[in-house]
DNA sequence: CGGCATGTTGCGCA
DNA sequence: TTGCGCAACATGCC
């Protein structure tokens, strides 16, 4: 479910139903998803408040109460929000229930997360995680000069990078693994190995076509596993560009899929995954001007 | 049954 | 001190 057009999905829903409505019942008896607040304050901070806005930086996502109270939702690798009736039994993997009236409308609104990797807390302040994040390529944009100067600063891989919530809020690994095919840039290649800020240019576009890609068909298939993806989960498989077979590597834990065709990697080549770095000469980065 | 999974965090070791 | 790899978290699904 989750990646940056996921959640922004999810906050179109969101805003739909809840903002305008009271809270008339909350409950969650997941300690672990509210950590590390108490899960009992989550239906104290709640019963008759009134959700007034919602808003998603990278992942998360903040609801707003009329009391300047906050409710940060993260969905993990398997959370989601559905609505349903007020009186609907609990739903498969129900981890939290937010029961509500609108413009004289009772239902509920449910929180499920099968592996119970996301979070859902309500609290008085902003928390860590909301601060820290670093601009949302879709609500904020890409400021190609910011974005190149944290590239030239990494000696980690570009993907690992560009998957920083510090540097970009809500790439994951396929939005990183999508969006530099359409960059057509080698995931490997080291950030400070760039050609910036041209790479940095093709990165941001290739970044905003994969948001765009993925935010308009996961409308139209809405929960179908029909996976569109040029090419994440497709390894071994043609490259939809120049039909070379895709390769796999990992890089900073994560599956990663790429084209040795037509994805140009800057700097050391060498055969192997790991290679040694004797102390030599640092790499010089390619500048590349207009 | 084995392997892999869209995310994040924390630990041990170099 | 810093950085990196990797296990862990909890569970589904192919």
């Amino acid at each position: 479910m989750p990646e940056l057009p996921d959640v922004e999905l999810t906050r179109r829903d969101l805003k739909r139903w809840l903002v305008g409505a009271i809270v008339t019942a909350a409950d969650t008896e997941d300690a672990r998803l509210s950590r590390p607040a108490s899960p009992r304050s989550f239906a104290h901070a709640l019963v008759g408040r009134t959700f007034e806005r919602i808003d998603r930086r990278g992942k998360w996502l903040r609801i707003d109460l009329d009391d300047g109270g906050k409710v940060f939702s993260h969905l993990g690798m398997t959370g989601g929000w559905v609505r349903v009736a007020v009186d609907a039994p609990v739903v498969r993997f129900e981890r939290a229930r937010v029961d509500v009236v609108l413009r004289g409308r009772a239902f509920s609104v449910r929180y499920v997360d099968a592996r119970r990797f996301g979070r859902l807390l309500a609290v008085r302040e902003d928390i860590a995680d909301w601060t820290g994040l670093g601009p949302d390529p879709f609500a904020d944009g890409i400021d190609v000069g910011l974005f190149s100067d944290a590239l030239a600063k990494g000696r980690r891989s570009v993907k690992e990078i560009v998957m920083d919530q510090r540097v970009l809020a809500g790439v994951g690994n396929i939005l990183a693994t999508e969006g530099l095919w359409m960059a057509r840039i080698d995931p490997r290649s080291p950030g400070d190995a760039l050609a910036l800020p041209a790479d940095a240019r093709a990165i941001a576009r290739g970044l905003r076509r994969a948001i765009a890609s993925e935010l308009a068909d996961r409308k139209r298939y809405t929960d179908r596993r029909t996976d569109s993806f040029f090419v994440y989960g497709h390894a071994q498989q043609p490259c939809p560009r120049c039909g070379t077979r895709l390769s796999s590597v990992v890089l900073g834990g994560r599956t990663t899929v790429f084209c040795r065709g037509c994805q140009v990697r800057r700097g050391p080549k060498g055969g192997g995954k790991a290679e040694r770095k004797d102390s030599g000469s640092p790499l010089r980065a390619t500048r590349t001007r207009r």
